[in-house]
DNA sequence: CGCATGTGCAACGCTGGAGTTGCACAAGGG
DNA sequence: CCCTTGTGCAACTCCAGCGTTGCACATGCG
């Protein structure tokens, strides 16, 4: 199985990592560019401009240009997207729940 | 950084492997022993036992003796209570969003 | 224009996590 | 009581991902 598709949701993997976690914070804050964040977190540029480039992937993070540097941002709209995916799963697992229950129950 | 604390969400972690995913899924459907698991799933005993006790530390699955075996099962309140957090992370970000889209909205 | 600052690219090191194998031990079931 | 089946433990391989360093290139600011 050895971790290949993550077609569960590759944004649980995104958010398993506290750097990224770190960079999605501060950017919710404030925008910034990588060599900003690459000064303000204990992490190279370049650490940075991988986790930007995987929260870029995953939606959670947009680019664009200011001067002669990058900026980035949180991507609202995705993030509150990802929030009701995040709904839509509590919601299963409660449906799901319930089910295992019904069955727990009549069968004890 | 590299991944030590996690103080962010022991559960996204775990969420985001797929062999635990299926894992829990399996179980959601219905109780197994490790054995067993590993008989369906295209993976060693081992290896299950090992994601069973991740599961199991953060506490969405349950162990149980039944006869010379040991079941694993769902825990469904545990399971609420994660999906409640989803939910209240959500909200946060849907919070923080907002506040984000004034910041963004005032600035023009 | 030139220098400072920011980005892009590539190669590399390192550790943790996933998975495996092999064997020893435990304990019901027949 | 023995043998089947299940669990426990330990050592090992493998690799994806995090992080680093070094250098080349781009570009705006003064």
């Amino acid at each position: 199985m050895r971790r290949r598709g993550h077609h569960t949701a590759p944004v649980f993997a995104a958010l398993g990592d506290d750097t990224r976690w770190s960079i999605l914070v501060r950017l919710g804050w404030e925008p910034a560019s990588a060599s900003e964040l690459a000064r303000e977190l204990p992490v190279s540029r370049q650490a940075i401009v991988k986790h930007l480039e995987v929260l870029r992937t995953v939606g959670l993070v947009r680019t664009r240009r200011s001067g002669r540097s990058i900026v980035h941002e949180v991507e609202g709209a995705r993030l509150d997207e990802v929030g009701r995916n995040l709904r839509g799963i509590a919601a299963a697992w409660d449906r799901r729940l319930e089910g295992i229950r019904s069955i727990a129950e009549e069968r004890g």
